[in-house]
DNA sequence: TATTGTTATACTCTATAACTATA
DNA sequence: TATAGTTATAGAGTATAACAATA
């Protein structure tokens, strides 16, 4: 029997390149969460501002974008979506009315836990080779380079209780 | 002395999820390799034609495009520029005169050469905070999630000596 | 009629710039 | 004058479809 090696395989330097699998992987995780994302009406990104809403209340719209990284006048259209559905609220800052204050609506803590069910089966199966310390490596090895360049990624260590 | 806890920092919840790191890692690996290789005149889909061709001598423009999912109408323009400096040359396979023959020119392997400098140098910039055993599990990780999802990443295993 | 490579077209996404209302 | 949010516009990148040559 012939063992099934495909001619069409990628050059070895490339697959032997830790940068090059990153790429690669990174592009097919987010695809692939886009697309599930999008047949559920939504798009990851809501997702992350829904997470970001339910940690830090009462967040600004341009407090959001600084922490997401959004484009504001990207963030714009994504925050209508969310508010067409009930799932966030915009009000005005009275001590600044230029300020949109924006927050979680019950409905949006709802759709949010169905998210992070969805979140974890699509992650499940992408890491499925990997077993539960695997996996927990990957994180830390992945982390570890992230906070060396982004200080965004930075665990924000139990926040010191206020005065 | 205020430790400096980013008031803008990702959710927890999606800092904890390896998913989301592949895809934002992956995102900016890409994104910082095609920055430096724009600054070369370059793609880094260049650098893949290249290896590949160093790799598996006479390729047609199918068996490429194949083998590094590019779109055949893409490929076009990339072959364009490559042989437009005299990196690679196409000539018509006489068997069957639809297919064009691409082929590494001596220039070509020199720049080949210099391409991989120039990842080594990117990809030893974005994995700094890892030592040599912690790059090597990480490779061993993602390969391993790779290959499950798509046989191209297989590495060749030493083909069998022809008849 | 199917396939290889090529060209032309359309579409999506993003990034920029201009505008308003407040300050 | 500067800032928060919004709207409109333009550009890059990608995907699709049509096309010519050969099989």
């Amino acid at each position: 029997m012939n063992a099934e090696i495909p001619t069409n395989c990628f050059p070895a330097e490339l697959v032997a390149s830790p940068g090059f699998l990153l790429g690669r992987l990174g592009m097919s995780f987010k695809t692939e969460t886009m697309e599930e994302f999008e047949q559920a009406g939504f798009s990851g990104y809501h997702y992350s501002i829904l997470a970001l809403l339910d940690e830090g209340s009462r967040k600004t719209q341009s407090a959001i974008a600084d922490a997401l990284k959004y484009d504001p006048s990207q963030l714009v259209a994504l925050l209508d979506g969310l508010e067409e559905r009930g799932l966030v609220e915009r009000r005005r800052d009275p001590d600044d009315r230029r300020r949109q204050m924006v927050t979680l609506t019950p409905a949006g803590r709802q759709q949010l836990a169905s998210f992070r069910k969805l979140v974890r089966k699509i992650e499940d199966e992408f890491l499925a080779p990997l077993d539960e310390d695997e996996r927990a490596a990957l994180h830390d090895l992945l982390l570890r380079i992230a906070v060396e360049r982004d200080a965004r990624f930075a665990i924000p260590a139990a926040a010191p209780s206020a005065s």
